[in-house]
DNA sequence: CTGAGTGCAAAACATTTGCAATGTT
DNA sequence: AACATTGCAAATGTTTTGCACTCAG
């Protein structure tokens, strides 16, 4: 047996399998997509599209963002919006059982298990039919330190 | 004994000690104010800057946000982000333990008691150093219906 | 009268979109 | 060649800010 075609997302790190992916989807993967693959892959943090943008030369942030919209589309990545200021990415690989906090004085974000909110799930599905979805906005509060000094 | 003064927010609901609590502060109240500070007591439910500036004649949004963030340095107000979409304002007053959810589809937002996330909120601080802080963003996730028809 | 408050236009910021030029298949 | 993609400029939506004018104390 050669090469087993796995299809979830776990897969999808290696550039050249997500172009081929994205071709299977209708679209076509020039050198400036390719570009952002790889540079995705290179990304061991979350980062910001603009920061995506000016690690790579002449790729406009629009085109950033169109491309980032793409890959989530096809579970690449993910985005998550932090308190204030410009939402995050991150591949879908590193893992969906984390959720972020931000301190909102100091901005430092943190990631903890998913696990940690069950409790407040459960009751919030089982009391007030509403499905919790931490992974999509930060968590908001404050580090020890700032805390401790507002 | 004639009128009591209390000093904590629960009292600043009525326009004539607000204002007066805002001249405390070398602030001036006229007509403009008066009305901003009318309209917010006559609110129930939270509102939007927006909303508030189209429910007063001739009072521009920017001068309801200055109002607002004024008001808000003083303890009568307290503004939540939801998830997209302009932030809301309530009146401290309205109470400081509930907590807003807000479903990332439909926009429609349920308010919940603040323990809730009692575990969640002990465990982040005791194994993470972090004190979560629900009331300035709303929690995202979905409501039922929404939850079932993706 | 003098500083505080106001309207308005413009800036800020993150993100999206229209369009003409360019690149991919 | 046909159509997808790109860069750029402009629009979006929310909130903030600079400035000249008006008002409150």
């Amino acid at each position: 047996m050669t090469t087993v075609r796995r299809r979830h997302a776990g897969d999808l790190v290696d550039p050249v399998a997500i172009a081929a992916r994205l071709r299977e989807e209708g679209h076509t993967v020039g050198k400036t997509r390719a570009a952002i693959l790889e540079a995705v892959r290179g990304k061991q943090r979350a980062f910001t599209a603009e920061e995506l943008a000016e690690s790579l030369d002449d790729v406009h942030v629009s085109t950033v963002y169109r491309t980032l919209g793409l890959l989530e589309e096809i579970g690449v990545v993910r985005h998550i919006h932090l308190s204030h200021g410009p939402a995050i990415y991150e591949r879908t690989a590193v893992s969906s059982d984390i959720r972020h906090l931000v301190c909102e004085s100091c901005g430092r974000h943190v990631a903890v298990p998913r696990r940690v909110f069950d409790t407040a799930r459960r009751t919030l599905e089982r009391d007030y039919d509403f499905v919790l979805d931490g992974s999509h906005f930060a968590i908001v509060g404050r580090c020890r330190s700032c805390a401790e000094s507002p």
